[in-house]
DNA sequence: TAACCTATCAGGGAAAACCCTTAGATGAGA
DNA sequence: TCTCATCTAAGGGTTTTCCCTGATAGGTTA
């Protein structure tokens, strides 16, 4: 018997995985949880074999709650669930110690066949996904596609830029000299291989690079 | 009875709502749509009297399909679900058709209400959305959030902005001056109510400008 | 036909962004 | 203690963006 649980915000989603396992016999969901904080605060964890995670939630992001959950309870085994592909989430998510990655549109067989699977210790990550980092690797070798990590000065002014403010507004919403913000600036445009700021809002956006 | 169809990519989406309506006696769910395709392959769309109708579909956005449904069959009443509760996408759907906008985190009562209520010719728009709507038309009389058409051109410029590419290169691509290029710009500026490009960037993904 | 929208182009000027180099201060960690 | 990362700052120059104004031409529609 496989002890589910559940972390999503949208109670739609808790519904169709609950009936899509219900009628699966060695599979019990035996907790729901709507936000972080829920699972945060809950003690009965250490019961649960496999967690369904939402990478999305209302309050803090999936990712950094796979990270706490796997420090405090390494034996759970984490499936994450997003609506979105994009490769880097799956890299993030994986690194912070989820054992699996589906998409929300999966059917209930692949749902099974993940959870019985990493359940059993293994790796299971959406046949799709999968194509796509393989691709990734294969089509730009040379270009790393991670992400660099950006500094909490960096972060600070990439959000203010996104908020539309120009370096001198920015200057002076952190008392800095524009000088230093515009050399925070050259670092993000280098560090994440962009042109400009045109692309500094985008793959901000994009990537969640903010939080 | 009334009878409902379902369009989301979605399947787990459209497990949640199935189980939720289900025991509910006066609703009978006659068809069932993963994509905007196979809604506008239907025939027998005309016997739906309520749809529910994801506005992020792969193929196509739901805004559009939306506004075709209502000019194909007027009577057919829609429900917009939602994973997102900003102001404009209410407004947009609300403009193409639709009888009322729900989030996807709604409760099994809430959705029966709102079915409900629309079938009977009513509008229905989610409690937290209402007030959200009138913080913004309070808070600022001023500024009307709607989203002004952009033209082709326009589309076309700003598709290239958020590329990275500079006005020059541009005028190159398009093979106008770019003089004409930051004529485009300026407007494009002024119409969507931003200072700058990060602005034009940010407006153009978070409120889905483009396709 | 007149009014309107769209797309085109231009001049000129101010502001902002971008690029390069150099460099001091600080604090964390090997 | 020495190194490394980070934050700070500056000089000096180029490119790009932004903001006016004004203008022509074609197409749509009332």
């Amino acid at each position: 018997m496989i002890k589910v649980g559940i972390t999503d915000d949208h109670r739609m989603v808790i519904r169709g995985l609950e009936t899509m396992l219900e009628d699966i016999e060695d599979i019990e969901i035996i907790s729901k949880f709507y936000s972080a904080k829920e699972v945060m605060n809950n003690k009965s964890l250490k019961e649960i074999d496999v967690m369904l995670l939402d990478i999305q939630l209302e309050d803090g992001n999936g990712f950094d709650l796979c990270k706490t959950i796997k420090e405090e309870y390494p034996k759970m085994k984490i499936l994450a669930l997003s609506n979105y592909g994009e490769t880097a989430f799956v890299k993030q998510m994986i690194r912070n110690g989820a054992n699996g990655y589906l998409l929300k549109n999966t059917s209930k067989d692949q749902l099974y066949e993940a959870i019985r699977s990493i359940y059993q210790g293994e790796q299971y990550i959406q046949k799709s996904i999968q194509k796509k980092l393989l691709n990734e690797s294969i089509g730009i070798k040379q270009d790393v596609t991670f992400i660099p990590k950006l500094t909490r000065r960096e972060k600070e002014i990439l959000e203010l830029i996104i908020q539309e403010k120009t370096t001198n507004e920015i200057a002076d919403d952190l008392c800095i000299s524009s000088k230093t913000v515009e050399t925070h600036r050259s670092h993000l445009i280098q560090k994440l291989g962009v042109r400009n700021t045109a692309g500094l809002v985008r793959l901000a956006i994009e990537k969640g690079l903010l939080d």
